[in-house]
DNA sequence: CTGAATCCGATACGATACTG
DNA sequence: CAGTATCGTATCGGATTCAG
């Protein structure tokens, strides 16, 4: 796997210019919510009531679409069942899996250094 | 370091709690152009000019906010040398440098798998 | 060359109300 | 319970112009 900047740009040359596909998952992925309702599911498949309140200050709508988005970039999966009342559970695919292999240290450095880097004002 | 979602919470309870700092770091880092500057500068120092073309599709006013909030960060440094024409450099800190460990493995995957991911529109 | 300032449209986002 | 619909606001972000 790529590690360097150099790597990446070698396997995938147009990794910055415009148009380029690593754009829209970008923001799709790194988006204001993407990140955290993928990171939510990591814990294991949720139902949507538990995700709305894992997910602490999302709100209905934005749940609905990020998720909509997610799912369609096939790294989230949904399961509706068939009763009364509803029950609707969202996961992880593999894919989802795999790319959640490199949120999670990425994500452990954040917890770790945003206190230091928030001290002073935005 | 902290490999999975347990773990994490271990270390840091409010992870996912509003107003969390890591919140404000994620909303900074995973903008629209925060990780594309800092993977940028993860190639060296650049002046203003070649990294405006490096991130190809910024405008100035983006390219400019971008740099002062990820200065006030603590991840870019900003360097002007006193000549006429000016020349301003920017270059990662030590955190950002840090930081762009975890990154650079992670727009890896996005590279291989935007393709994929954005076959279908969005 | 390196920006800052301004204007303006697009849309991300949130609050609320409503439905199967 | 699991959403959708509608509305209003705030912020994002681009284009252009100007300045040190």
């Amino acid at each position: 796997m790529s590690v360097s900047l150099a790597d990446i740009r070698a396997e995938h040359p147009e990794v910055f210019s415009d148009g380029c596909p690593t754009r829209v998952v970008l923001d799709h992925v790194m988006g204001k919510w993407g990140i955290l309702v993928l990171m939510a599911l990591s814990d294991g498949t949720q139902r949507w009531g538990v995700l709305r309140r894992n997910v602490s200050g999302i709100s209905e709508k934005m749940l609905a679409s990020t998720l909509k988005t997610l799912e369609a970039d096939g790294l989230v999966v949904r399961t509706a069942y068939p009763e009364v009342p509803p029950r609707v559970e969202y996961g992880l695919t593999d894919r989802g899996r795999d790319l959640m292999t490199y949120v999670l240290p990425l994500m452990g450095w954040v917890a770790e250094n945003a206190p230091a880097i928030v001290a002073r004002p935005e």
